[in-house]
Order: C-alpha cells, then sequence, then structure tokens
DNA sequence: TTGAAAGCGCTAACAG
DNA sequence: CTGTTAGCGCTTTCAA
C-alpha cells in the first residue's frame, strides 16, 4: 500500500506561483481573484489532484460539517429509514454524519453527546423514543443545536419533528370502529407516568369517546421499546389477563404489531379473523410480512430530511419559525384488519 | 441557546500555572510530570471541564480518529447488524464512524470514497454485493487501509472478511438433500459474469455431485441485489418458466427468501409443504418471519468487529497474518424447511 | 488585486 | 521534569 504524502495548499501556491493567500481565496471564492491567476490555480488544483485539508479549515473556521445522529439502534427499521433521510440530505449540505448507538440508555445518550460534542459536531439529531429531560439539559447547555425526532415531545420545550400523533391515533381508532372493532387494545411506548401525556393515548381516547365506547384501562399496555420483543410479551400478558379477546390491537409501531401477530398465533389466534392488528410507522417490513399490515404511514425518510435541515438553519444562525414540527399520516390499508361487519 | 466560547489548553495551563506541554502531557500521558502538577493540572481540568479539541489535535498527529463506513442501505438488515459491530468496538478503541450510503452504485461508492478521504478518515469499511476493480483501485491509490465485506473476494487481492461461503452453501444443499429435496432452485447474488467464480454455487454444486444429482442451470438465478424485490421476482419467474416446481428453493439472503415464500403464496403455493425455503445470514427478521426461516447463520456482529480491529491494526502499521479471514456458519433449522421423506 | 503574517488548538522536538 | 518553540494546513486581517 503506497502512504502518499497528501498535497497542501502550499504546493499548490508554489507550483502556482502565488501566495498561499490568493490559492486560499480562489478555492473559496471569498475575494476578488484576476480571472487569469484564477485559472491558473485552478489548473494547477486540478493537475495535482489537490483537496483542502477539512481538518486544517475547521480548525480555523469552527466549522467541522459534521452531525451527530444518536439512534437507539440501526438495527432498527424506523430509525433505519429515518437515518436515510439524514444520510441523504446532510450530503446534500455538504454535511458528514457522525453515527452514534445507545440501546436507547440514558446513559449512552448521555455520553455519546459529549463524546460527539468533542468532535466538534456542528449540531445533534437525537432519534429516541422517550424525551429524558437530563439529555435536554445536557444538550440545551452545550449550546450545540439539537433536535429530537421521538414520538412526540409533549410540554418539553425542544425542537421536534415527529408525525402528528394525536389524529393518527385518532383517525386509527376511528377507523377500527368503522371496521366494526369494539373491544380495541392500545400498546403505547414509555414510561407508567408518560402514559398520561401520552398524544396517541388522547387521540384513542377521543375517538372511542365520540363513538360512545367506554375508556377500559386494561387493555392498553405500555411498554418501554418499540420491538417485536415487547409486543410479542405484552400480548401474551394481555391475552392472559383478559376474559374475553380484544377484536383489535393497535400496536404502537410495526415491529411491535408483528410481535403481537406472533403472540396471537402462538396462542391458537388468527390474525385478522380472530383479531384483527394495526401497526404503526409503515416501516419496509410492514408491506412484506403476512399478513400485510395494516398500518399508520409516516414520511420517515422526510421526518429526518426536515431535522437534518433544521440542524443546518440553525446552524447558519436562521430564524426557524416552528421548534416543533409535525409530518402527514395517512392510514393504509391490508390484510391485518378485517371488517367485523361483514364477517 | 448559549454559545459559550469552549476552553482551551492555554486556559486550562494559565489557571494551573504551569506550559502548555504541561498539560498537553498530563491529557496524553506521554511524558512523566510530577504528581503534584499532575494533579493540580487535572483538578484544573476537572473544574472547567476542558475537552481537547481533536481537530487541532488531528492536524497536528494526522490521526483523525475517523473511519468510514461505506454501506449499499443503512436499511438493509444484513449491514445494519454489521454496523452495530463496527460501531461497538471502534468506540471502544476511540474511533468515530463516518457513514456513506451507496444504493450498491458505483459510482456513488466512488464518490463517497473521496469523501470521506477528504475527510481523513483513517481507514474505510466497505461492504458491498459485488466487489469492484476500479472501486479496489481507487482505494489502494489512496493509501488507505481498506477492508471489504462482501459476500466473496473471490481472486481479487484485498482485505476481506466474510463467512465460510463454500462450505456453507454446501452444507446447507447437503441438509435439504438429506431431508429429501433432490430439485433444488438456488438463488445467487452478482452479475452474469460472476456466477462462474461463485464459491456458493461451488458449494452447492460439490454437494449435488456428492450426491449424485445432477447439475441443472435453469434452476439457479442470479441476480443483482439481495432485496425482498429481488427474491419475489425471481421467483415468479422461476416458477413460471419450470413446468416441474422445485422441491426447495436455497435463497441469497434473508430477505430474498422472504420475498421467495410470498411469491410462492401469490402463485398459490404453500411453504413448506409445497416448497421448502432456505435463507442465509440469520438476520432478526428470520426469526420473526412466520413461517420461521430456516437458514445459515453467520456471525455478523463479529464479522463488523473483526474488520474494524483490521483497519484498527492496518492504521497502526501491524501486520496482518490473513488478508482474507473467514467467520464460522451454522445452519439453523426452523420452519421453512420441510423433511419430505416423513411427509 | 495580492502577499505577509498572525493564529486556530494542539503535539513534539529541543533545551534546560 | 518542565518550558520554549516550531509547526500541522488553512483562513483572515492588514498593508501594500
Amino acid at each position: 500500500m503506497v502512504t502518499k504524502k497528501p498535497i497542501t495548499i502550499k504546493d499548490v501556491a508554489r507550483e502556482a506561483g502565488v501566495s498561499i493567500s490568493t490559492v486560499s481565496r480562489v478555492i473559496n471564492d471569498s475575494k476578488p481573484v484576476t480571472n487569469e491567476v484564477k485559472q491558473r490555480v485552478l489548473d494547477i488544483i486540478k493537475e495535482t489532484g489537490y483537496v483542502p485539508n477539512p481538518l486544517a479549515r475547521s480548525l480555523v473556521t469552527k466549522k467541522s460539517q459534521l452531525i451527530g445522529v444518536i439512534v437507539p439502534e440501526v438495527t432498527d427499521t424506523f430509525s433505519a429509514e429515518i437515518l436515510n433521510g439524514i444520510e441523504e440530505i446532510s450530503k446534500m449540505y455538504d454535511y458528514d454524519i457522525l453515527l452514534a448507538n445507545t440501546y436507547s440508555e440514558k446513559e449512552a445518550e448521555l455520553k455519546n453527546i459529549n463524546l460527539l460534542r468533542a468532535k466538534q459536531v456542528e449540531g445533534i439529531v437525537m432519534i429516541c423514543w422517550d424525551i429524558d429531560q437530563e439529555v435536554v439539559n445536557v444538550l440545551e447547555n452545550s449550546g450545540i443545536p439539537a433536535v429530537f425526532i421521538s414520538k412526540t415531545s409533549r410540554d418539553i420545550d425542544i425542537y421536534n419533528v415527529s408525525t402528528q400523533n394525536y389524529p393518527a391515533a385518532k383517525e386509527m381508532t376511528k377507523y377500527l370502529i368503522d371496521k366494526g372493532h369494539k373491544k380495541i387494545a392500545l400498546m403505547l411506548t414509555g414510561n407508567e407516568n408518560a402514559e398520561l401525556a401520552d398524544e396517541r393515548l388522547e387521540g384513542y381516547k377521543s375517538a372511542l369517546k365520540e363513538n360512545k365506547i367506554k375508556f377500559d384501562s386494561s387493555i392498553v399496555k405500555t411498554m418501554s421499546g418499540t420491538t417485536y420483543e415487547a409486543g410479542y410479551a405484552s400480548t401474551k400478558e394481555l391475552l392472559s389477563e383478559s376474559k374475553e379477546i380484544p377484536h383489535a390491537i393497535f400496536a404502537s409501531s410495526d415491529e411491535v404489531a408483528i410481535g403481537v401477530i406472533n403472540a396471537c398465533f402462538d396462542l391458537g389466534y388468527k390474525v385478522p379473523e380472530d383479531i384483527s392488528v394495526a401497526g404503526f410507522n409503515d416501516v419496509k417490513l410492514a408491506k412484506i410480512y403476512r399478513p400485510k399490515l395494516t398500518t399508520v404511514y409516516q414520511p420517515l425518510f422526510d421526518i429526518g430530511a426536515v431535522a437534518i435541515r433544521m440542524i443546518i438553519k440553525m446552524v447558519k444562525g436562521e430564524e426557524i419559525e416552528d421548534k416543533k414540527v409535525t409530518l402527514p399520516f395517512k392510514i393504509v390499508e391490508r390484510e391485518s384488519v378485517i371488517d367485523r361487519k361483514t364477517k
């Protein structure tokens, strides 16, 4: 392997017979340079294949062109699809992504924030299920522009992009009711206290109320993640607790929904014949799994894209109109929910 | 948002009443320093919350502590699980990951290599299906340590980590034969020419030969990716072409296998009753999907871990024993393959 | 329009 | 053991 010494601005200057300032000017287009000189420098640059060292540049400009992205886990499909959006847009703006995994552990979140901070990232996108106040504080204290992508930002004063949880949950619940389901179990993510403020729960309740169905807290389950395993376990619990099985289960994510379906199968129930199941997110998996998932579509790629655009605006010191932006959703009907009325 | 001026080595030196070199020495533990002085400096550091600026450090040491990882797509489960391994190990060695997507496009691969190079990454891990000679050349010319994670490195002289494709394919084929399957279709990734040198094909053929089953090229399908869609399409093709349906289909990945299964379903065949399907990789999805996938387990996390360790060794200038390392595999029996003899 | 020079924050000789 | 000094490669005043 040949390790070549990289060529620097000095080399270019020497070759072109100008000062390094001039070279700097042409590569940054920062100050007027005679066309003739400019061309000469450009030629040399092309000839030598010179690429400015961003480290040196960053050192003086204090701009690293780096954005940190903290995700619960890359293998989580939800995060991965958002990551795609982040990656693509950031490249467009000449930013690079520094990636960190947290496994949803607060300590890892904190550690990674500091790590990224040390690496001089200009902004941080934080993807998480639940927003921890301490994490918010640390981020705020650091002075680094940060935007959260999370289920919901509730009452915390942060930059946040998410889908419209309240109406989405309401509409899916309504859809389920319209299909003849009355006993609808709901799965939520978060800790127990968070439940009170959960927008999805509110939407669910509202739809119930409008249809004169009594709210039954025994069929809403709160779990700490949005994994397949959590959905599987909660469903087993749910079905063993209740004497009468629910007509439908509204899961907190598509992965959870699949856990739900498999648990139903393993307990001898058919989906959707015995129990209907609805997901959330419309991840790639939702179309692949059989029965295909009826779910709430969310523009995951766009969520990532919007978040990164916010960060870039903040970095540039531009004004952000809304601290919280929500993106549209859509109910997508597939196979996992049955119409009980025509049954 | 408060943007504070970061505190520098000078500030620490002043506060501690020593020179900046001394501070540098204590933070790097590079030269002996009196315990008393050391402690004083350490105290100031803790007090002020000083964090060395890695940019400045990198500029002089020429070490960015950055490793570039190029993946076909983050949403690909295979890549994502490997990425997990890479991420975790690199953090252990104080390296950070710079991520780039290629969507398997050669141009994007080339572009990203240059981008990462400009960002001064010390090494590059390249995850790809097919190894392109030009990409290899560019990487080699750059002088940056690189290791490939790909299906197989065939005859190309590069650092590569992969699973033992030949024996794995052979063993799975043998397993299928043992279960009474004779007409076994095979799915491969790569371009047509690559087929000739494909290790999996070799393993497959070898198992066939040992069991005196004639090789039938009409039931081996080569496709360009390892996606669900590719598996789905190829299966439709396969089943419409052949008058007699195959007993089993050995897919090139778990995602492909699921595409195969769904195509079978959609064509009215049951899996595994009518057609058995085997996967490759043992991705999370393989356990989740129903029927659960019988597949070849590969230590994905470890593949990432080994690759990153190789890079770090190379960066340090240490000798690498083997340019190509292969990791063990294991046949995992689940539900997608039936025993035809007891049927 | 251009060049000289200072300096970003840090490490690494080189003296002492 | 410690301080001084010279850069790393680049941007940015400040003069000319």
